[in-house]
DNA sequence: GATAAATAGTTGAAAATTCAAGTAAACTCA
DNA sequence: TGAGTTTACTTGAATTTTCAACTATTTATC
């Protein structure tokens, strides 16, 4: 027999609400704002990894990993951003399977342009209204979130 | 001419990035806890609000703002939980433009069966990482983010 | 060193989402 | 009252994302 739900209190469903609305509301201005450089939340992310990469340059794998997109997903937007000239595809000599992405130049000259926008509107949307109190109050809850998150959770391929 | 990039220091770096990785990786597995009953938190959070609703019903609207969806998404949402039986549309006698959206039975006892699990969801993948200080902490501050975000951010059918 | 299993990545189709346009009713204001 | 505008939604096409194969190695095992 089922247990009867142990329901959210006051407090949990305030702490709940705001976390989501207040994500989502953000998420979506940041995309907004990333928009005026034809780029998405997700597509900024793989960018600005690869430009910090040794050489601009990037095991597939270790890119979608490190991006928390899938593969699949990955090998998808890489077609697109190939095909923008932003990237590129080299095969790996060491692992025949493998190919490494490649940021080209104006990939980079892409990335580039959009980044202070984009740290802007990081600001103007979030940090701006923090505290520094505020900033390390999040930095350790949501570090403890991930640190929990990490190994309950496994699915393939992301 | 340009001024030079405000970037994060490390401190409003470490908060950025604790945060939204966390929060990828708690919608990633809230998700994927959902998806047992055949469900997204998009749906779920229609189909919460509707459950809600008095009569179980409301405006295609109203049901998008709150749920924060465009209404286009709505729309085709809605056909596909109409499929499975769980919302069906009723017209609006006062305004003929307008629909209601309708939760059937079969509706709730869906979202019914679902609420347990998710609650529980939240509890594992969040709430119970989060001491009661937390809980008030991130309730402060991101209702604080949620009201700065209103306003500034006008996105047209959203 | 052959065979099985795992890894790296791609692909095409299906499903979801966005985008731009369209319809019809409801305001508005002269 | 009627021309213009706004509102409430839907729709179909385009784009994006997921899902389930699939290929080509590489690694492990015996």
């Amino acid at each position: 027999m089922a247990k009867t739900p142990n329901w959210l209190n006051p407090r949990e469903m305030k702490a709940w609400r705001s976390y989501i609305i207040a994500s989502r509301r953000l998420l979506d201005a940041l995309d907004f704002d990333l928009d005026q450089h034809d780029l998405s939340m997700a597509d900024y992310e793989v960018l600005a990894l690869l430009s910090d990469a040794p050489s601009r340059k990037m095991r597939m794998s270790e890119l979608a990993e490190l991006a928390m997109v899938s593969k699949s997903r990955l090998s998808h937007r890489m077609k697109v951003m190939e095909k923008a000239g932003w990237v590129k595809r080299e095969d790996c000599p060491d692992d025949k399977r493998g190919y490494f992405a490649v940021m080209t130049d104006k990939g980079f000259k892409a990335i580039a342009k959009a980044a202070p926008d984009h740290v802007e509107s990081v600001r103007n949307r979030l940090l701006d209204h923090l505290t520094v109190k505020d900033q390390e109050d999040i930095t350790r809850i949501f570090d403890r979130v991930t640190n929990e998150l990490r190994g309950q959770y496994i699915n393939e391929d992301k």
